[in-house]
DNA sequence: TTACAAATTTCAATCGTTTGCACTTTAACA
DNA sequence: TGTTAAAGTGCAAACGATTGAAATTTGTAA
């Protein structure tokens, strides 16, 4: 690789001495200005770019954030990056991304990734696999401040972002209900997963509300296309087969819609579905499908403004509190109910 | 932020110089066993990590490589992505991530931050918008090499990794006229860009094969899902309407199947339509969408591969001959034909 | 004991930049 | 002309690790 223009290069040229240069750059008093003109000019002219590797160094800081994120494939996890993307480079940040692939031993490797490329700070949305959260208390300990977004813990020390899951749930289920379902069956994520557990309650509270009695073999696990098709099939063939759907992804619900059409029940009139997510895939399914939009995007903006603010407020290290945001969600109405 | 254990730590705790410490770690023969094993115990102990970043400033190398994209919410260039990270983590190397969110204004930013971040190649699929290209010659000049995939210009010497964008649109359109389409409409990318050239030269060629005349009013410019809406609307209002459809992403595609149900046609009996991408949404859609597939994990991979093959050729100055990848394609036949 | 080689270890420079302090120049005033 | 303060520059250390060369220690044989 070419060798880059540095400061030694200009002082040598001009007969300087590296500090004046330096300080030339970045208008300090003491510099005349005649010296300064003639640095700036000859900085210009060669290209100059200050080595932000050195920089680096001597600040022990990187103005680099790590994000560990499960699948980028994901849309919602896609939105969030966005968002994250661009909080990041408005401040003069650059993310480095690193993928779980939903596998706890690839997360592991990934907090090490991270503390080895020395980033300021980590953004972090946990796999599906992981229930020993150590990895994470290690960054923590080496004071490296950690955003939980989307999959977070109470156990642990940090700050999370997360869609208001429960509301969301809340609001599905009761909109099903008012469009006249009786019986709703809830395709639901792992329960150690927050998402999990919340989006239940929500479910849970919404049949409260309105009398209906809570039935453990309406709630199925199931939140990945082909699961869900699957378990759609088993349940659709039941006698008394569920008219409302509450899935805890577009995905599953697309492939409940798609299951229903396969066994010749119409939707919406035979059986509704509301998803999770607003994904691009939830306006094309046929019928379009009523769905939770999450804001991926305002998720990771929030997510990435609140690490940037405990990057700020660094030498506060007084009592952490961890703070909870919580993005409100919103019901997309479509032609699935 | 806690000060990190550093070399000089274990040095003054064993009485050592540091350069013995460094040797020891690496198993450098000149060092007794004994030292050897009292610094890795003490290393261990301490729970000791090499400052990358020192390593950057004195290898002037990072290890890490910059990702210039469009938007990563397309699934195809997550997917592309998914390629690039997972040959990355395998050899070590991070990945930083900017999007251009297809501005030319953005992308020249983001070659600047590639440069500043002092990455050691850059891989870069341009926006919509960028018809100069100083910017990426620039990085070339400061011999940082560069891999263009997916969307590429042959005027920069530069690798460049792309789908067989003629013989996937090729098969389509012969896959369209074998099922007994004799009007084909072709729904285009922008001209300027490679993928909107190739893919019409095969949409022309294979009607070419079969003897259907081209007829330049068969080709729209609509690449988004609105705007090929918008455009199918309007040519499927004309009397004599093409009974077949090859659009230049699923996106478009879909948008096409949603207006001709719209208007009332059934597909595939009265329109087929054919895809480009193989995106998840192309499973979803109703019905499920014939479409080619780019590979975009494929193409990531081998964008990313060949990114690592030139930085380890560096010293091999002499005359840069640039590569150009063609990853086939493959058509995959669903019921939208 | 001396001499010499081999085995270990340390020194010092390097990567590029910043910054407290010391130094030199300039100008002004007595 | 000498004194002194102000203005402008330079020195050197620091960030953490590596590495060629120099220095030290150790071992061995005469």
């Amino acid at each position: 690789m070419k060798r880059q223009i540095t400061i030694k290069d200009i002082a040598l040229k001009l007969g300087l001495s590296t500090s004046t240069v330096s300080r030339a750059l970045k208008d300090h008093p003491d510099i005349s200005p005649k010296t300064r003109a003639a640095v700036k000019e000859l900085a210009a002219l060669l290209g100059y770019r200050p080595n932000r590797i050195a920089l680096n160094l001597r600040n022990n800081s990187t103005s680099t954030i790590g994000l560990i994120i499960p699948e980028i494939e994901h849309y919602f996890f896609s939105a969030i990056i966005n968002g994250i993307e661009e909080v990041a480079y408005k401040n003069d940040y650059s993310v480095m991304v690193f993928q779980s692939n939903e596998s706890y031993k690839r997360e592991v490797i990934n907090t090490q990734a991270v503390l080895t490329n020395r980033v300021d700070g980590v953004l972090v949305s946990f796999s599906k696999e992981t229930n020993d959260f150590s990895h994470f208390q290690k960054l923590i300990d080496n004071e490296i401040p950690v955003v939980f977004f989307d999959r977070v813990i109470d156990e642990l020390q940090a700050d999370q972002v997360v869609a208001d899951d429960y509301q969301g749930a809340f609001l599905a289920v009761n909109h099903l209900i008012e469009k006249g379902c009786k019986r709703i069956a809830h395709f639901a994520a792992p329960q150690h997963l927050a998402i999990g557990k919340s989006r239940l309650s929500g479910y849970h509270d919404a049949l409260l509300k309105h009398n209906i009695p809570f039935d453990q073999s309406l709630v199925v696990l199931a939140d990945t296309f082909d699961s869900a098709r699957k378990s759609a099939h088993d349940i659709l063939r039941r006698p008394d087969y569920p008219t409302g759907f509450f899935a805890v992804n577009d995905m599953a619900a697309i492939a409940i819609i798609k299951e229903a059409k396969h066994l010749g029940l119409r939707v919406p009139e035979d059986i509704k579905v509301v998803g999770f997510e607003n994904s691009k895939s939830a306006a094309i399914s046929e019928p379009e499908l009523t769905t939770v939009d999450q804001f991926g995007f305002e998720l990771g903006r929030e997510a990435c403004q609140l690490l940037l603010k405990r990057l700020k407020n660094e030498e506060n290290e007084t009592s952490f509190k961890p703070i909870k945001k919580v993005i409100k969600t919103r019901l997309v109405v479509r032609s699935s109910t």
